[in-house]
RNA sequence: GCCCCCAUCGUCUAGAGGACUAGGAUACCACCCUUUCAAGGUGGAGACAGGGGUUCGAAUCCCCUUGGGGGCACCA
């Protein structure tokens, strides 16, 4: 049989450094088509994100199409919200798509669950070319096979038993209307060789694969079939998808021989590591940066409620898997764009560094205009409890922004300036080498300064240096107790800035009461 | 178990046989700056998994070993 020649289609060996475009010289011209095919089971995964972002980058690296389509032919794990979630998360991230859901498109509809009609009809043509069969099989037979299998030994997986069936057997088994499914007929001896752009050329034994179930008993495709029927229907120029997939590469690629199709260019996307090394990235590991035992963050919306912008993991995701230079690693949307090529994608997994991500996104928060900085920050404030606008914060950014890892850091620098604070205990506002009498001593007199001081940050900071050295303090043992006491932090914004935001008489009197403390402090001391 | 993929500092990576005393970033450490914390500056420690080949020459090409990962559903 045609097909049987598993080598066709490919007249060299690309290997690493192939040219993009080289290899299919005939369609240099043609459009760059691309997809991200997620299917509504789970809320959207980095590493989906990861794999939508390649595709989006070189379909706007190439002036293509960035196509979203829905596997949605699993109706058992289906989650109802999570559609809305990939959509969102998309958008959030800026990758906006050209045809699909929303948007539309010639090439639709985008849910496969609203295509079942072309699988079916490319289910018959495959059991016509022989490529295909029916299986009767029943679920409890599989199992028992399987069993039996891993019991002698063998892999698991189909026996073929309804490969073989009679005629007669089949078409009893047609008349009484028993429930089938489709089956690949995968060739029982040879290779199959497929072609990875980033890997060359990879063979596979055809006794190691699978006569897999292309149409399931309930109507709907699997995977193997669907995809590879709106690849071609879609006009897909080039697949990316994860490094899993390579396992079931030639079953595609022996699905797109029997139809007699051309196949796209496929680029298998290493895959993203838990931190510890093991294991894809999943929220179960745990992570502890200080101790503290938690969940992974895995899904895009938790990135974004953690308070990471979306610039800082759109950057942060391009270069995990791909490197421009070696040198540079911060990408505004559009260098990223210009600079992606495929030949630079990485073929060795890639573990995802949490600390790294939070770099980036300080350095992306650095760079934020205020104003944007205020705004981003509300939802934030708000959400501890903090009812402010973008107007109230916009005076204090200068205070907070070069020190702010995430936008959920916000509340913790900012809160006192917008509710009161608790009067923080005597040990905490006495400084090192210091005790409470002195301290006492200290903040009485910084609080007659600050009472009579014209209230702008030159004078507070020209005035109170001038107090430490009176004193005969070091700046920070005056500095320090003032901080703790209109703050309620050892940790603060700087001090002047603090105080002039604050407000004297919010500040005298958080300071007032801070006296009072020491006071009692210094009694007992003696 | 079988099949497939992968292998440079802890981590992300540069490296296309000679430009490698292996570069950058992050994380870490020290110092500087400094009112705390950051940010910034300077410096430091830190890698070609192992073994065979090929070659005048190997991080780079080939083979083996080891290690890691993925897959083996009427899931995607």
């Amino acid at each position: 049989m045609f097909w049987y020649n598993s080598v066709n289609g490919f007249s060299h060996s690309a290997g690493k450094r192939a040219p993009t475009f080289g290899r299919r010289g005939v369609h240099m011209a043609e459009e760059v088509r691309v997809r991200f095919a997620p299917s509504p089971t789970g809320y959207l995964h980095v590493g989906g994100a990861r794999t939508a972002l390649f595709n989006w980058l070189w379909a706007r690296h190439t002036g293509g199409t960035f196509i979203l389509r829905i596997e949605d032919t699993d109706r058992k794990r289906y989650v109802p919200d999570s559609l809305d979630d990939i959509m969102a998360s998309l958008r959030w991230l800026g990758l906006e798509w050209d045809e699909g859901p929303d948007a539309g498109g010639p090439y639709g509809p985008y849910f496969q669950s609203q295509r079942l009609e072309h699988y079916h009809r490319y289910a018959e043509e495959l059991i016509a070319r022989g490529a295909a069969y029916r299986c009767y099989c029943t679920p409890e037979r599989l199992a028992q096979v399987r069993e039996e299998r891993r019991r002698r030994g063998l892999p698991p997986g189909y026996d073929r038993h309804c490969r073989y069936l009679p005629e007669e057997e089949r078409a009893r088994l047609e008349a009484e209307g028993t429930p089938s499914v489709v089956r690949l007929k995968v060739p029982e001896t040879g290779q199959t060789v497929v072609h990875d752009l980033l890997r060359g050329e990879i063979a596979f034994d055809n006794q190691k694969l699978e006569d897999v179930v292309l149409l399931k008993s309930d109507g709907y495709p699997t995977y193997h079939l669907a995809v590879v029927v709106d690849d071609h229907l879609m006009r897909i120029s080039h697949v990316m998808r994860a490094d899993e997939w390579i396992s079931s590469f030639p079953l595609h690629a022996l699905i797109y021989r029997a139809l007699e199709w051309e196949m796209p260019v496929f680029v298998h996307l290493p895959m993203i590591l838990d931190p510890s090394g093991k294991g894809k990235l999943s929220k179960r590991k745990q992570r502890r940066p200080d101790g503290q035992v938690e969940e992974n963050m895995t899904m895009v919306r938790e990135f974004r409620e953690a308070g990471y912008l979306p610039e800082a993991l759109f950057n942060f995701l391009a270069t995990l898997g791909w490197a421009y230079s070696g040198e540079q690693e911060i990408f505004s949307v559009e260098e990223a764009v210009a600079k992606f090529e495929l030949e630079d994608i990485r073929t060795a997994p890639a573990v995802f560094s949490y600390e790294k991500l939070e770099w980036m996104n300080g350095v992306y928060i650095r760079a934020l205009a205020p104003e944007e900085l205020a705004r981003r920050l509300v939802p934030f404030m708000e959400r501890a409890g903090l009812r402010v606008t973008a107007d109230d914060l916009l005076p204090l950014i200068p205070l907070v922004q070069e020190r702010l890892k995430t936008l959920a850091d916000g509340p913790a620098y900012l809160d006192f300036f917008f509710q009161d604070i608790e009067t923080p205990s005597a040990d905490v506002l006495v400084p090192k080498k210091m005790d409470a009498p002195r301290t006492l001593e200290a903040l009485r007199a910084a609080r007659e300064v600050l009472a009579e001081v014209e209230w702008n940050e030159e004078a507070i900071e020209a005035r109170l240096r001038q107090l430490a050295g009176e004193l005969g303090l070091k700046a920070g043992q005056l500095f320090q107790p003032i901080r703790v006491a209109t703050t309620g932090k050892r940790v603060a914004p700087p001090l002047f800035g603090t105080l002039y935001h604050l407000g004297r008489e919010r500040a005298l009197e958080r300071i007032d009461r801070a006296l009072q403390v020491l006071e009692q402090a210094a009694v007992q001391e003696q």
